[in-house]
DNA sequence: CGCAGGATTGATTGCATTCAACGACCGTGG
DNA sequence: CCACGGTCGTTGAATGCAATCAATCCTGCG
């Protein structure tokens, strides 16, 4: 329910305007943008570290992550991507990408040559700006995580992620209301987003439900409710500010 | 000692320079840009959440750090800046910063403009590929640390900022071997880069140097040798492949 | 000399991990 | 239709890494 439109250059417009004012021209050199859109299956790979970036994924329906692994296998999720994100944004301007980006669920991903979007971002100032919001604002939001991951407990990194998403949903027009969602992640995953262990995860969600700060339902308790935002938020030690919601042009 | 040059434009030049090349057309716009330098003392702020962007600085001597706090006063690091570094390209095109920036001692610092900067990146296609780039790979370095946080014992967390510590600093030619380099930072404030509390920092340090992986002189131990570099490497899971050193243009 | 900020040490506590089993759900195939 | 296997979720007990609490020690400096 909700999907955003089939056309990803009307999802990428829609994303862009949420980060600042796009001309005519701009908008219609985004139109101009070849595409291609692709299904793909839960779990795979849309990113992989090392790799040379060739073509930029923009997530059209479905969620996916961002991870990088120690070593010794220790995994790390670094973010995570609803619809409307573009994917391969950190990696642009490099020559290799330095993380991983997988789906969580089976997406539909639109794709565009990197060089054909590097091209649009070097020469169409207007795009260009929007592009550097939408970057900036990732910047953001991992520096967030950081301090999330350094500085938080358990019980308010789990509760922050599940502000972040509502938030970020609802400012993409994905919701009806923030108060409840679908977030098709496992426990083993929520783990390695918030660098817990599943069996931590798992006790701290049920605490987080007998406290009345959450509700879950669907499958594997993957809806999730928040019955009351601002004890939630509170608990999270939330605030939207480094989301920057506020770049988006006055409608 | 190996104070770079007094020129904040010469400066710039060399940092962007490891990021890409530039027409001398590009380098004669970064000449022209209007700055303005001053001396700021240890715990200055350079930046405050909350403030808008008026004025971009550039670290021309000493270190700075970025960090930001949960409600409850807890402070998390968010990174480490040394000479050359552009401390608000995170908040160039954002109405707000969504965090703090402030020196760990006296620094020489150069005020350039934010309009200035944005139209020279919104119109130069050159600079603007090699700012894309330090955005870029600072934004991997908000990645790493979110691994370095969520996923690396103790041990492994400082020993993998001092890796990444000496690698920028010898990148950036401001170091004569990156087996001895001066780091200013109190254990308090390394333990807030990490994660950690101030104690467990002072004993991990203490066992880091009973293995032998790293020494500690002068005053307070801040100045930093590194017997054996590949040991540390290995114990602080450092891969340098995030730091995309290879963007430099080959001399 | 004494103060202040930072470093160091010891004792204790606690949050989260680890290890191990079991349970629930779902899609698949006989 | 149901047995089966696999994935994911749940629970319990024991362990451990790092936090906390509280002194004490340095050392540069006024």
């Amino acid at each position: 329910m909700l999907k955003p439109g089939r056309s990803p250059h009307a999802l990428i417009l829609k994303k862009l305007r949420l980060r600042g004012a796009l001309s005519a021209a701009d908008a219609a050199a985004i139109d101009a943008l070849p595409t291609q859109t692709r299904t793909v299956e839960s779990g795979s790979y849309l990113v992989r570290e090392g790799d040379p970036p060739k073509l930029c994924s923009l997530l059209l329906t479905g969620f996916a992550f961002r991870q990088k692994m120690t070593q010794d296998g220790a995994r790390q999720i670094l973010s995570l991507h609803i619809p409307g994100d573009l994917l391969d944004l950190p990696s642009l301007f490099l020559k290799v990408a330095d993380h991983s980006v997988q789906t969580l669920v089976r997406c539909e991903v639109a794709y565009i040559p990197v060089p054909a979007l590097q091209e649009l971002v070097l020469t169409h100032p207007g795009i260009a700006r929007t592009m550097w919001v939408d970057a900036l604002v990732d910047g953001s939001i991992f520096r967030e995580w950081e301090l999330n991951l350094g500085r938080r407990d358990a019980r308010a990194r789990i509760a922050h992620i599940l502000c972040e998403l509502a938030s970020r949903m609802e400012a993409a027009g994905l919701l009806d209301s923030k108060e409840k969602f679908e977030l098709p992640i496992t426990q083993e995953q929520l783990a390695d987003a918030t660098g817990l262990t599943s069996v931590h995860v798992n006790r701290t969600l049920q605490a987080l439900k007998a406290e009345g700060l959450i509700g879950r339902s669907g499958r594997s308790g993957r809806v999730v409710t928040i019955p009351d935002w601002d004890r939630l938020r509170s608990a999270a030690d939330f605030n939207p500010r480094y989301l920057h919601l506020d770049q988006a042009v006055p409608a």
